[in-house]
DNA sequence: AATGAATGAGCTTTCATTCAT
DNA sequence: GATGAATGAAAGCTCATTCAT
């Protein structure tokens, strides 16, 4: 007996086979929810073969962390970059622009925000999850949480902490995030921001109006 | 073929051990998740045989929905109970008591929090249990929205619409929810009421203070 | 807690509720197949409830092989009568008798030969079942035996044994049998006894018409 | 979630292990029945892993309607290699070498019998399995009625159709088949073919003798 | 005698993982 | 590094049987 089949060609990419690993078990998230995310479905999404999961990062739930990570990593960094641009800037226009990136669509997208409350749930239970989560969760809220200091500073309010503040603030983004998590068809970004300057304008009316920071 | 071990003891209760899956069942939700929520862990934990749940629900589930069901009618019941005693107050008031519910042990504690959030996950990707939840959330918004009608009637407010007020409301509240089903640990319930009414306060002056409706 | 319900009515009728479990273990043979026969089916077509068929029958098993004889005896108790009534008849009229028997409605009807040939199928791999299949098969075939050497013995035939006429005969009323067990819709009984009695003519032409007996 | 033990040993061979499995259904059916050939029964008998039935087949109903295609497959093959060998040969000739091929130890044996009506037996409350059945006794009858056309135009009959000839020898096969089928222990190959002569010597004395064709 | 809630062995199927090629 | 056939634990479900009432 002859051997027919002839080894196909071989891509030595080992790093551009991990990444789309990683996209196809994000879009697989999207699509199916992380509970159907099973290694056949990331396999199909990626047409790569049965092993490679196993082969590039030894079991599945270690290609799950691996998502999560490259996903935090997204948001951390253009939260970041937005936060460097305006270390300088007033309160009012901080704050103006973390909400414009918090609210933006690289952000508020359905995809994201699907991945994110995914992992959050995923999260509830492992040990593991929660460390990426909670540390995204606690540069978000220190953030906020010292933006709205300087706020206060600037335009104090009687009997009022600035961590309230601040505590009403973060609630109410995280609560646009998974209100759009929930219910995506009916979500509007621009009623999210409109609504958010509203609150901010009824708090500090000397540095916000209802269309964003006054300076 | 041969039996080997029987237990004696039967409960001749059919309604008591409906009631012990679908109990079962939440506990297992909030103890290691949805996802994991096998038929097995359901099952030891009502201390019930393997057939049981088919006898009871058919299948899996079934009584997934039905404990999804239960878990929806204790909340409209209070919910509507409250509204329905203040039915002749002030909207302020209304405001408060509503609020008071939503933020109450009853409602806004781990076990519940879990198990709201874990079956809106799987209610994305699933319309059956979607109906279920897309109700419950009607009517919290539809309410919340109309006592907002009414406390901007009251109290005007210049070029904001009681709609985006309403809005964010209940994304305030909706984050409050989030925040303790993802945060539980930190999470305090009296710090949530403060900040609400802080923003109350800000917004209609003279309906509210920052302890609560003024009248 | 005061109780409710009444204990329901009891027919104290035993041998009723035992024919109904086998009349309607036999109509559930018919409808789904020996194979999908389960004692759901039974029970919900007798209208009895679930610990019956163990009262009665002790188990699935016994109510089946009662269910056998009970339709064999059917069978046996007409095939004799019939036998019976032409004992001083010719050889050709016995024949024509005991012919006309096997493919009268009475036993060549779609009920009775599914139940036989689900019957012979599990007896095929049961002994129990057997012993009912074959003692039926046995009288059957002795019966034909004895009616071809009568028939021989009254037109002798050269070089042809008795048994090997009585082996064809008894095979095409076999054939017929399964005929009508595999394709009821299209098979008729007036053709099935029309070929069969071509077949006798070619034989025995001095005893045999196309119509039936000569005498 | 621990792995204890592990078979070293593995085949490589996809359509291999397929055929196995093919092969351990169809002598599962032949050793306990097709009601008894469960998942492990015939796992245990190509001594493959519990996935494979899924693997190659998707589903047990999968397998076992290849089984029986693969099975009738057989039976096509040398049944219509067979005819178009005596494409141009004479009537007698054909039905001597149809029946040749039907009484044959390649056909008539006790396995091929087995599989044939316990298929049969399922074929009658399900479709997809009739469909196969079906074809196969629908060609089968087809080619003897067409023979006995010929032999009847050959050597016309006083009186009798060549339908109600080519039922009666259709019937008469089929009654060997099931007596196979039923009495495998005491049927005898020889006896059902000398049988046969019989009666088609009878019908067309001068086209066969009771050893086969004249000519 | 009769009921039907309860039991659990055994069924088919899914799926993350392994490993010879 | 890559492949995909193979594995087997664990999943949900079926169903004959049991037994307190």
């Amino acid at each position: 007996m002859s051997k027919v089949k002839r080894k196909p060609k071989r891509l030595v990419n080992k790093p551009l086979n991990r990444q789309k690993l990683i996209q196809a078990t994000l879009d697989s998230i999207v699509d199916v929810g992380i509970e159907n995310t099973s290694v056949t479905e990331i396999l199909d999404k990626a047409k790569l073969s049965r092993g490679m999961i196993n082969l590039h990062f030894d079991n599945k739930e270690s290609l799950l962390l691996e998502a999560l990570k490259f996903y935090t990593d997204i948001y951390n960094q253009t939260f970041y970059k937005q936060l460097e641009s305006v270390k300088t800037a007033s309160p009012a226009f901080k704050m103006q622009t973390m909400v414009a990136h918090d609210l933006d669509i690289c952000v508020l997208n359905r995809d994201y925000v699907v991945i994110w409350y995914e992992f959050r749930g995923k999260a509830r239970t492992n040990e593991l999850y929660r460390q990426y989560t909670d540390t995204r969760y606690k540069r978000f809220r220190d953030t906020y949480y010292s933006i709205c200091t300087e706020l206060v500073k600037a335009e104090p309010l009687q009997g009022v902490s600035s961590k309230s503040i601040a505590h009403g603030l973060i609630t109410m983004i995280e609560g646009m995030w998974i209100d759009f998590y929930l219910h995506s068809d009916s979500f509007k970004r621009s009623a999210a921001k409109k609504t958010f300057f509203i609150y901010l304008t009824a708090l500090f009316p000397s540095q916000f109006t209802h269309k964003g920071a006054l300076k």
